[in-house]
DNA sequence: TCAGGAATGGGGGATCGCCCCCATGGGCCG
DNA sequence: CGGCCCATGGGGGCGATCCCCCATTCCTGA
């Protein structure tokens, strides 16, 4: 085959995508006439970034579920190592938080694992001559879906450490705080959110995205 | 190409999983000599029922997190429509509950998504000819990790409706007890689990997928 | 400059969860 | 048939939570 104009780099937890995404992007004619060369592959967060540092790829296919370093966090490194690169995200989340927040970072493309991916291989090419795309499924759900409140630092620490199941007490022992602060944070958590036990604070959290998604329970 | 020997129907909720496993068992030569024809494809647990019911496949490619019905309750359902079918689950969920519930169901295959996929490919041809075949990786985790306590009907219940944010007095009415029996089921549950508090227990059944699958947040 | 938010901390009260005690009845198995 | 477990339900105590009140400090933006 001809040398192809542009490369990029995979990075998926999953070795079966990752191979289904090579296959796809090398083909020629399919996204681009010569086809796409990967120049490499990355299973989590942190390798990704030193793919990306190494190669300064014209491409970066990236997945936001990933031990070690979740999908903005990947974006927001790639920018300050490598302008030239494209980030394009394939997400099966579509809570509105995670979705805003990689819109909001500036992500060049956005589409959805679930749905049909001609949409993905017909807007490549555009994205990789500096075009920008979001998934019209994200779009509906930006839209539709009121966004998620605003959290503070701190709550954003406090609702962390509630779903890895410390107390209020244990809370205020790690963040060097007092219970009554803690209970001040877990209580601005709750009418934030509309929710009025741990169980549906968690189970909202869960649904909206909010977690920190390099923390594992 | 030739006639294929063996045909199949994928299911995954990811239209890219699904599109590049496809590839790689229609190819001539990378598993099967003639490759495998597939015949259809099912994004959720129930047309993934349907498709096995109308086609009958020789082999069942499943994912075990689906819309609808999880991976069990496909596996029972392909059993009883089409004893002739294989069926081998690919998933990136570890959870030592799955994993023993999978086995114990008489999965024919099953693999994980995350580590490389050759094992899967060197494999499926004696699957298909009867051999059943567990991935190392998940024989290594059955043997390490000791198995999560049983749970009897209520006491899953009664988690299943904690984990969705009802408090004790609308878990007694939902299942139609008094909130004291409610109680009971929760302090049993903790026992078993070795949890004293409803973050604590939440945090380790999301992360012994104890949850029922087919039941979103 | 001044209002507002974030973060800190305390008082207090109502409710709920957690865990101990107790009892009854049904099913299953050696 | 005598345990044993599951499911049911009650009493009661203690601590944790949820949510209201209040105050102070700091920082930022109009």
């Amino acid at each position: 085959m001809n040398d192809p104009k542009y490369n990029a780099v995979i990075a998926d937890d999953h070795a079966i995508v990752r191979s289904g995404l090579k296959d796809a992007l090398e083909k020629p004619g399919l996204i681009e006439p010569d086809g796409i060369r990967v120049l490499s592959e990355a299973g989590d967060g942190l390798s990704a970034i030193a793919e990306v540092r190494k190669h300064r790829p014209s491409l970066l296919l990236l997945d936001v579920a990933m031990p070690m370093a979740g999908g903005v966090e990947v974006l927001i490194e790639t920018r300050r190592w490598s302008k030239e690169t494209r980030v394009v995200v394939l997400t099966g989340i579509s809570a509105v938080g995670l979705i805003s927040d990689l819109v909001d970072a500036g992500v060049d493309g956005l589409f959805s694992k679930a749905s049909d991916n001609t949409e993905f291989y017909t807007r490549l090419p555009g994205i990789l001559r500096g075009q920008r795309h979001i998934s019209e499924y994200f779009l509906n759900i930006l839209e539709e879906t009121p966004k998620p409140p605003v959290l503070t630092d701190r709550e954003r620490q406090t609702l962390n450490m509630i779903l890895s199941g410390r107390s209020n007490k244990e809370i205020a022992e790690g963040l060097g705080i007092s219970v009554k602060t803690v209970d001040k944070h877990r209580t601005s958590l709750m009418q934030k959110l509309n929710v009025h036990s741990v169980p549906q604070l968690i189970s909202r959290a869960l649904k909206e995205g909010l977690i920190d998604p390099s923390k594992e329970l």
